[in-house]
DNA sequence: CTGTGTGGTGCAATTTTTGCAGCAGAGAGG
DNA sequence: CCTCTCTGCTGCAAAAATTGCACCACACAG
């Protein structure tokens, strides 16, 4: 769309800070972003961006602007995907905000199985804390958000939420690999890797650990799934996942099993399907979210909410 | 706005229905106006508009872009009309659909009234009948509207509404000048002007006469209040008007006087300020229409809704 | 058949946009 | 105090896009 070229150059420069750097992303010489800057100020009589020494920062006018410019941007990106439906072609691009829990292995199943049915659909799929998603669902880089076990500001909504009871992870030689169900005083017993500082997990473990009189001290902490469950191999250890983060190749051909955590050990935590309050997502993206919120009711029922 | 001129163009070409005429009104060439289509369309992937041989029709992807680009442009004013009242200019630009009645004297005194504290303010006021007006809501050519006693669709929200009774205006040396209330009975002995066949005021005296089995007979039938006030100085003839449409200078001093109908004689009317529902307004359109509001709750107290 | 309307096209002139080279200013680090 | 590097900005010429003229094919009216 040709006409929105002007705009997206806005868009770059705010979200870089630097006119310079913003040009090398946008492949044209500073010089042309530059002017094209000047001319639209000079045309709306008013300075979009402060000039400091180490950059750009958007003005107050520039926010309304910016703002005004990524809702057209997503709004004709929808509008534009509505003309594609018309033709029959199905396509569309959705960006999808995700908690590191779920893109182990629930997200990955669910866009393929969507992709079966729509192949001219890309995805964009980015890893966020519960900071970073609503941001990013409010400056409209994203359609979607998972978001696990947070509070969430009034301009979002939850589109579908899922209750997580907490697993533990163990390789299938590990001796708990035979339980049913694992308490927490069973987990002293052994090398424990707990997820990085921000994540819920490790809240939710600490908070069942403090009514049990239980510290779990980890010997690695990490904020990569990947490198539990590889690391599981070699050692004794154990770690934590909830129902939506459980690798599909959980099992016993892959080494790495899942077990329940004993009821009442810990308290579940919630997982929200979100989006921006009042936003009409392209017809890709509600097409996906309707599939997410139809899987969270098959794979955890009654546990929605 | 340098960016919105293709999507004006598209806009323009849509409402003429001809590609040579739009590029008249646009001041250009056909031949620029077409290729930009041509281009869109390319762009796109699909076409906009049929081809006939008498212009241009919208095609239904058409119509959906068309609609985007309206709520667009519209969105784009109300953003710059915030910009701008940032560093305290305080303009806009305000675009009034309003029913004939109305434009007699409540919106000239009340636009007055309004540009006393917002001079940087311009309005466009165009007359309609309810179905135009509803149109002119829903393609965004108007922000606000004047609508007189008709049954409004869902999609639009009634901001205010005032009960407005039937008022008899007559020469001041007319017989009927000096009573307090006028009834039906008596305006049978003097020649009639009723405002033309789409008026409300219309509706209402055809189904007060039928209720008393009065059948008023207009010797004139126009649709310009203009030429009813000049007309009542020429003949002892009468007409009628809404008390919002009463003109200032209705009095002594004018030579015309308006005399309520009878209580009970014509069931009153209902006046209603309409917008388009979930539309955010630009703030000077919010702004006067905060002000229309007060005015229909001190000039038609308790009549309300 | 002409006459007038429509949208579309080849080509040249014009306008706009872009890129190169270079300037002034503000830190950072020695 | 210097240099070095970063920033945004500007003059001028090249490149690219847009525009306008003249014209074509077509459809309908009379």
């Amino acid at each position: 769309m040709r006409h929105l070229t002007q705009l997206r150059y806005i868009d770059v420069v705010a979200r870089e800070k630097s006119i310079r750097q913003a040009a090398d992303k946008l492949a044209i010489t500073s010089t042309a972003l530059n002017r094209r800057i000047l001319a639209l100020e000079e045309e709306l009589g008013t300075p979009l961006f402060e000039r400091l020494p180490s950059g750009v920062r958007l003005n107050t006018a520039g926010e309304l602007l910016v703002q005004h410019i990524r809702s057209q941007i997503s709004d004709l990106n929808r509008v534009l995907s509505q003309i594609a439906d018309l033709s029959g072609i199905r396509r569309g691009h959705i960006q999808i905000s995700a908690c590191p829990e779920s893109l182990g292995g629930f997200l990955p199943a669910e866009i393929a199985r969507y992709r079966q049915d729509h192949a001219n659909v890309t995805f964009e799929m980015t890893r966020h804390d519960p900071a970073e998603a609503l941001a990013a669902l409010t400056d409209l880089s994203a359609d979607l958000a998972l978001i696990f076990d947070s509070v969430l500001p009034q301009n979002f909504q939850i589109v579908a939420s899922a209750r997580q009871q907490l697993f533990v992870l163990l390789a299938n030689d590990h001796p708990l690999a035979g339980k049913a169900d694992i308490k927490l005083q069973d987990c002293l017993d052994y090398p424990v890797i707990l997820p990085g500082g921000t994540s819920s997990i490790r809240t939710l473990l600490s908070v069942a650990g403090l009514r049990k009189s239980i510290a779990l001290e980890s010997i690695i902490e990490t904020n990569s799934f990947d490198f539990i469950t590889s690391y599981l191999a070699h050692e004794q250890a154990i770690s934590f996942q909830i129902a939506v983060g459980l690798p599909d190749k959980a099992g016993p051909q892959s080494g790495i099993l899942s077990v329940p955590l004993a009821a009442g050990e810990a308290a579940p935590g919630l997982l929200h399907l979100v989006q921006l309050k009042g936003r009409v997502l392209p017809v890709a993206a509600a097409k996906f979210m309707d599939q997410l919120v139809q899987s969270f009711n098959r794979q955890f029922p009654e546990e929605t909410a």
